[in-house]
DNA sequence: GGGCTTTAAGTCG
DNA sequence: TTCCACGACTTAAAGCCC
């Protein structure tokens, strides 16, 4: 592979070329040396370490699993992809190696400045607790079947496992490897099927135990979940190490299985330290930072498998940090925060600085609805036009059934297909109406299907997603719906931090390279490290957990006043907070305001904006204000007269966006006569989408850029809900 | 140039 | 002898049209 251990970038411009011939001589001497042990450079995902695999003969596994797949179809894919990496490593060392010492020095003053913004928003003040079962799958089919204790198991299949127990890891099986790999390493390997009811039934008495801890615990799957312990310990008067302590022991007595634990100040962090003591034990990381920077920068990456440990860091994004930049610690994170400046967008940067820095989330996310539903099947690979149809069919069928189940219809249609040779397509359609009956979803797949032939194919799948927003659009239109949706999901988390962010983005822009300019992009990254993980964020015993659709429209407007009321007070304080923070911190606190945090954003509006916009003040009341054109009313100072949007005043620019899209609509109104007064920007958008044709839907350049920027209630409730 | 859609690709468990 | 999953999520780039 590639030479890991030349420093590619000096700040001295001779040195770029110098580095990349060397990486070339060094390459092919590698290569050279590479002849005899071919598998040495063939890397899957379960040729990784994983935890319980330390003692594990590497070499004897790579070999193995290299000689099983090569020549195979498998084997040439993955060789395909190796070179793309392999290219996207090469143009990041060429756009280094022209990287001169003026512009380095430039991003190295940008990713200094970014370092200090990002540690301002370090919290300190939650405990959190990750708890990951220990080889889960596996534990529990022992449970059920003692005479599988102490010999090498794993569940799964002749093609797949999806885990195995420790003994099969001393072999080098673990999860997501073939199965008839994982006994050539282990001859002796008992392969069990996998039973979801069971890991469902014994998941389920996990989370019992979980909600004495914290009742809003969020499962990142099965056997994990994330637990915030800060009122607990308080309660109970006991430190964090006890409570993990009693709750692992709870865990065992009352399913019988282990698990191991992490706690720290943040669930990236705690993620990381479950990880250490695996299995069945725990590591105790303080809320000190410190602690936390010395624990951070201690960690050689590769070592401590920290980089495969954090949510969104995966084998090609290893890669590239490793081969393009020579990181290999999080320290170097810091180190060459001025390459990463200059080579990844904002938000890519922004997400490894955090990881260098040890940051992650310390809020609790709302539920989050889900985004799409699909179904996929693999099979023996075929041409035969009529199984593949049959194929499709039966999918169509499943998914179908499957929208039922959670009364769901969508409008975007997703065909998958694995060619023989494992290449993958997607091809898409966005439809006209919602639908989720199988003969619908049969129709259109066919349509792009039919496109593709004819074909080899190993696997199809089928994904809808744009899910209609329910019958409560109709009764409560956008703005309630939007209040549905803070209260049953967090879906707007997310989003809300990037168009929190977004509302500054010229002022934030700190030099980074544009967006456009990056053509070398790491995929599901923001600021915020922690957003990467994918949570399910099934709470349970939420809140609002009781808060359905139906309960939603049944809840009367004081109630959600109330909330809106307790939510401006929650604006006003973390005003003062910030602007305390701010002060305390930093002396140019203009560039710092828009970047503190999530709430910050919100609230730095509101201390850049109208004085006047004391929404504490202003919320208590049913006022109608005015804006500045006098023609725009608003109650309670939120709540658009024309058409029942909440936007809050401290939104000036969205108020301003709003006004200026009921003047337009208004004009237009004159003009054409024909406009409908009662409809809301989304209402009218949706309606224009069921009567255009298939074409016209898609531009509607009146109203979207109003739309997108319409949803600020949600968005406002999720900023002020978090915690500064 | 901006918004929307499609497609590709990465990541996780 | 068997020959590398599935279902979710995300961002980014490119193409199209106004």
């Amino acid at each position: 592979m590639f030479c890991k251990s030349i420093r590619l970038f000096s700040h001295s411009s001779s040195s770029g070329s110098f580095s990349f011939e060397t990486f070339r001589k060094m390459e092919n001497k590698e290569t050279a040396g590479d002849a005899d042990r071919p598998w040495q450079s063939y890397h899957t995902v379960y040729t990784n370490a994983k935890a319980g695999m330390e003692g594990v003969d590497k070499e004897r596994v790579q070999r193995i699993v290299y000689e099983m797949s090569k020549g195979s179809k498998y084997f040439e894919n993955e060789e395909r992809k190796e070179a793309t990496i392999r290219e996207k490593i090469e143009n990041m060392r060429a756009r280094c190696a022209q990287l001169t010492a003026t512009d380095l020095s430039q991003y190295q003053k940008v990713a200094d400045k970014r370092i200090l913004e990002l540690e301002i928003t370090r919290d300190l003040s939650r405990i959190w607790l990750h708890v990951d079962m220990d080889a889960f799958y596996a534990a529990v089919e022992t449970l059920s079947n003692p005479l599988l204790k102490g010999k090498p198991m794993a569940v799964g299949s002749m093609s797949m496992l999806s885990t195995a127990n420790y003994e099969a890891r001393k072999y080098g099986v673990r999860a997501a490897m073939p199965g008839f790999i994982a006994r050539r390493l282990c001859p002796e390997l008992i392969l069990v099927p996998t039973n979801f009811e069971k890991y469902n039934y014994y998941s389920d008495l996990t989370r019992k135990v979980f909600h004495r801890y914290d009742p809003n615990f969020l499962a990142a799957s099965l056997d994990e979940a994330y637990l915030d312990i800060t009122e607990v310990c308080k309660e109970r008067g006991l430190t964090s190490e006890e409570i993990a302590k009693d709750l692992r022991t709870s865990i065992y007595e009352e399913t019988g299985l282990t698990c191991s634990a992490g706690v720290a100040a943040n669930r990236l962090l705690a993620k990381v330290c479950s990880d250490i003591n695996k299995p069945n034990g725990q590591f105790i990381l303080p809320n000190d930072r410190r602690a936390i920077v010395t624990f951070i920068s201690s960690l050689p990456i590769r070592k401590a498998k920290l980089l495969s440990q954090i949510g969104g860091i995966g084998k090609v994004t290893e890669h590239i940090l490793k081969d393009a930049l020579g990181i290999n610690t999080c320290e170097e994170m810091l180190q060459k925060g001025g390459h990463l400046c200059a080579l990844f967008s904002q938000s890519s940067a922004d997400f490894f600085l955090s990881v260098g820095l040890g940051l992650g989330s310390t809020d609790t996310p709302q539920v989050r609805f889900r985004k799409s539903i699909s179904n996929e099947r693999t099979f023996a690979a075929t041409t035969d036009e009529r199984l593949i149809f049959q194929k499709l069919a039966d999918l169509a069928e499943m998914l179908s059934m499957d929208m039922e189940k959670e009364g769901l219809t969508g409008r975007t249609l997703t065909l998958k297909l694995k060619t023989a040779s494992f290449e993958v397509r997607t091809r898409a359609v966005t439809l006209q109406k919602y639908i989720c009956s199988s003969s619908d979803i049969l129709q259109h797949a066919s349509r792009l299907l039919k496109a593709e032939l004819p074909v080899s194919l190993r696997l199809i799948g089928l994904r809808i997603s744009q899910f209609n927003e329910d019958g409560a659009t109709a009764v409560f239109g956008p703005t309630q719906i939007s209040i549905t949706r803070f209260i049953t999901s967090g879906d707007a988390t997310r989003k809300s931090t990037g168009d929190c962010c977004s509302l500054n983005t010229d002022s934030n822009n700190h030099g980074f390279m544009d967006d456009t300019e990056i053509d070398t992009c790491i995929n599901g990254y923001d600021t915020d490290p922690e957003t990467h993980h994918q949570v399910s964020n099934q709470r349970l015993d939420n809140n609002f957990s009781n808060m359905d659709d139906s309960n939603c429209m049944s809840s009367n407007v004081a109630e959600k006043s109330e909330k809106l009321e307790n939510l401006l007070r929650n604006v006003s304080a973390d005003q003062a907070n910030i602007s305390t923070a701010i002060g305390s911190t930093s002396d140019s606190s203009d560039a710092l305001i828009p970047r503190v945090s999530s709430t910050a954003c919100a609230s730095s509006r509101n201390l850049e904006g109208n004085p006047n916009n004391n929404v504490d003040d202003e919320s208590q009341v049913e006022v109608r204000s005015p804006d500045n054109n006098g023609q725009i009313w608003w109650i309670d100072n939120y709540k658009c007269t024309i058409c029942g949007a909440e936007v809050p005043a401290s939104f000036v620019d969205e108020r301003q966006e709003h006004i200026d899209f009921h003047i337009a609509e208004k004009l237009q109104e004159e003009e054409s006569g024909i406009r409908s007064r009662t409809l809301t920007p989304r209402q009218r958008t949706a309606d224009k989408n069921l009567l255009s044709s298939p074409r016209k839907h898609k531009r509607q350049k009146s109203t979207p850029k109003k739309e997108v920027k319409h949803i600020p209630i949600d968005l406002f409730f999720v900023k002020t809900n978090q915690k500064f």
